[in-house]
DNA sequence: TCTGGGGTCCTAGGACCC
DNA sequence: TCTGGGGTCCTAGGACCC
């Protein structure tokens, strides 16, 4: 017996999130100006290097200022631009927030990124007779309660009701059911389609696809050959077909960790270049033994002034957690790699993982895995307790480099990317 | 003071084995 | 007298997302 079930997918997008979460703590502390109603963005440090638009404000989109591009160039495009520092334990708190709120209404969330979940309703009519009033609820809950607005996009699968609640912002409910695709998305761009990016679209233009409607009605077998398996995807997508569950977030399996950073000065000698992968090992090795893990490929990454991007790695023969092993491995690659050319950005990422709750003992190796465990434990735990900054290797005593290094840029802030 | 940082997945090519 | 071919593993790089 086959049951066909329909599913109700809801996908809760906050609108320009780091913005409105900044606007709404700021008039929270008494600030006139709501950074909403003007062209503002939330943008990284020009100084270190960071210099970027994080998120902005939809006064801020009319002027063509785009996510991800100069501060530099956003203040050329429209010179009165506000722009704000960002901060980021405010946005962990913001979105922790938003999903409680979510739980009150369904188990089934899956988080997808910091501003973004998905919300099962699939089965649950007699709870929610209708999805409409539903989600207008849920959405002047968030108002109401914590001060900035979503999108809530509708359908039967996560594809849809991602793509709806791109529609027509701010603070809108837009269903996307399958009957509806050909009025509503086909007409879109095919830039509007998830998995079509800026390597993609250019190439699909050339096929004279320019429309969601012109890929979902051209031929399979053409996108296949030109795409691979890529080009199914995206023909599926178009076709809105997608099928993949709403996955609670705390059983998605990580499967690999890393962090990177783009260092304020240009790194010209080794011995800084190691100063700072070692804080980068610092932070990724203390999130894999935070995972519960030990990993068996780590790679290095280097971006030269000339935004050159390279990378190098391995596999070990005996899988590991320890900070010591992982610079050990990190160093020998670099060494191997690295001409001598300025360095702008440097990351440490690790992959491959295996359960670490035991520890195989390689007869060639001197390392005295006991030891070096349980300092590293100690250490992990000093700093949880106390924030990472609460012990460092004595190499980082006035070097100007950070003893741990990547993620967001906040120093004390505890663990952020593991929570999410 | 022009170009962040965290992820996942896929592919192509070479080494190596049978 | 001319270099098969399938499979797996490893590596580097690229595409996409937020």
């Amino acid at each position: 017996m086959i049951y066909v079930v329909s599913r109700l997918i809801f996908h809760i997008d906050a609108n320009s999130a780091y913005l409105s979460w900044e606007a709404a703590y700021r008039l929270q502390q008494g600030e006139q100006l709501d950074l909403r109603l003007v062209p503002s963005v939330v943008g990284g440090d020009e100084k270190s290097r960071h210099g970027i638009v994080l998120t902005k404000s939809i006064p801020a989109k009319k002027f063509n200022i785009h996510t991800g591009e100069t501060l530099y160039n956003a203040r050329a495009k429209c010179p009165n631009i506000v722009i704000v520092p960002p901060r980021y334990w405010l946005y962990m708190k913001c979105s922790s927030a938003m999903n409680k709120i979510f739980q009150e209404y369904t188990p089934q969330i899956q988080r997808f990124s910091v501003d973004e979940s998905f919300l099962d309703f699939s089965n649950m009519e007699h709870l929610y007779s209708d999805y409409m009033k539903l989600a207008a609820t849920i959405k002047e809950r968030i108002k109401k309660d914590l001060g900035f607005t979503v999108n809530i996009g509708i359908s039967n699968n996560k594809l849809l009701a991602k793509v709806a609640s791109d529609f027509k912002k701010p603070d809108r409910i837009h269903t996307l059911f399958p009957h509806e695709l050909e009025k509503k998305m086909w007409p879109l761009p095919i830039e509007d389609l998830f998995m079509v990016g800026r390597a993609t679209a250019p190439k699909l233009h050339n096929l004279n696809i320019n429309t969601i409607g012109d890929l979902a009605n051209y031929d399979l077998k053409i996108l296949n050959n030109k795409f691979k398996s890529h080009g199914q995807v995206i023909y599926n997508y178009a076709n809105g077909i997608e099928s993949s569950e709403v996955r609670k977030s705390n059983y998605i399996e990580i499967k690999g960790i890393g962090n990177s950073t783009t260092i304020p000065f240009d790194v010209e000698d080794k011995v800084t270049a190691h100063k700072v992968l070692l804080s980068l090992c610092e932070t990724v090795s203390m999130r894999l033994r935070n995972s519960q893990n030990c990993c068996t490929v780590v790679s290095v990454s280097i971006r030269g002034i000339d935004m050159i991007f390279y990378s190098r790695q391995k596999k070990l023969i005996v899988a590991t957690d320890s900070t010591r092993k992982i610079y050990e491995i990190v160093c020998y690659l670099f060494d191997n790699v690295w001409k001598g050319s300025p360095i702008r950005h440097l990351g440490v990422h690790i992959t491959d993982f295996c359960c670490n709750d035991f520890y195989q003992c390689s007869l060639l190796d001197t390392f005295n895995y006991e030891k070096d465990s349980k300092l590293n434990k100690v250490v992990d735990e000093i700093r949880l307790k106390y924030g990472h900054k609460a012990i460092s290797k004595s190499c980082f005593i006035h070097s100007g480099l950070s003893a741990m290094c990547g993620g967001i840029g906040e120093d004390d802030y505890p663990l952020m990317s593991s929570i999410l």
